[in-house]
DNA sequence: TAATGCACTTACTTAAAAGTAAGGGGAGGA
DNA sequence: TCCTCCCCTTACTTTTAAGTAAGTGCATTA
């Protein structure tokens, strides 16, 4: 039985919501990364929730992982084309968020 | 002191990202709506979840309450002019969870 | 007199998300 | 031989969000 997700804004949250989920992508929009680089990029993230939300984010069909059998192992974390539809909606999300932060700013410093 | 949130995509999602906000929204974008109103067009929200992520929408400014003094006491939920501004963000966010939730079906169906 | 409607609040419980800390496997370098 | 690097996973704890159930105050209606 599928479950479909009755709201179409849900979903988006569902896709964007976690904690880091945002920032990662923001540095996957810039190149590609491996597990390292995010973990450096953001600092705070623990290698539980970095891996956690990497693999929600690959089974969205949003980031695709790419693994070079090398020594040492080479994995590579890369933005899908799929992926690549969320940019236009995360700028207008990121334009009012920021709209926002201002207001909020204002509004305790009057 | 003032906490800004870094990051302006997660204010957004902090702003609608309650399980019912989408919903509550959704039906004040339609018209001014009462309590009461709420609760019967929204059949699973508890009262609690309800009157919190109403007061949540008032204080980030996105809702107004007007109280009535009348008898019995009337209550009417708005969206203010500034929550307005959200109904474009949230149409293009709508316009890709519908496009994701279909993916999805399709995904799941072959 | 008792019950109903409105718009909530409070106290308590459960579930979901995130944090913490430790381990693991395999190869190369000191 | 032991340590390090890479990319994680697992077990356990804490924090946050949501659900459940009951109560509040006032006035009208039966």
């Amino acid at each position: 039985m599928i479950h479909q997700r009755e709201c179409p804004v849900e979903a988006l949250i569902h896709v964007l919501g976690g904690k880091w989920k945002p920032m990662i992508l923001w540095h996957l929009i810039e190149s590609n990364k491996r597990f390292n680089d995010l973990e450096k990029l953001i600092p705070d993230v623990s290698q539980k929730m970095l891996s956690q939300h990497l693999r929600d984010l690959e089974r969205e069909g949003i980031v695709n992982r790419t693994i070079y059998p090398t020594i040492p192992p080479k994995v590579e974390y890369s933005l899908s084309e799929y992926g690549k539809t969320l940019i236009p909606v995360a700028e207008v999300m990121c334009a009012w968020g920021e709209n926002h932060n201002k207001r909020k700013y204002k509004e305790s410093a009057s």
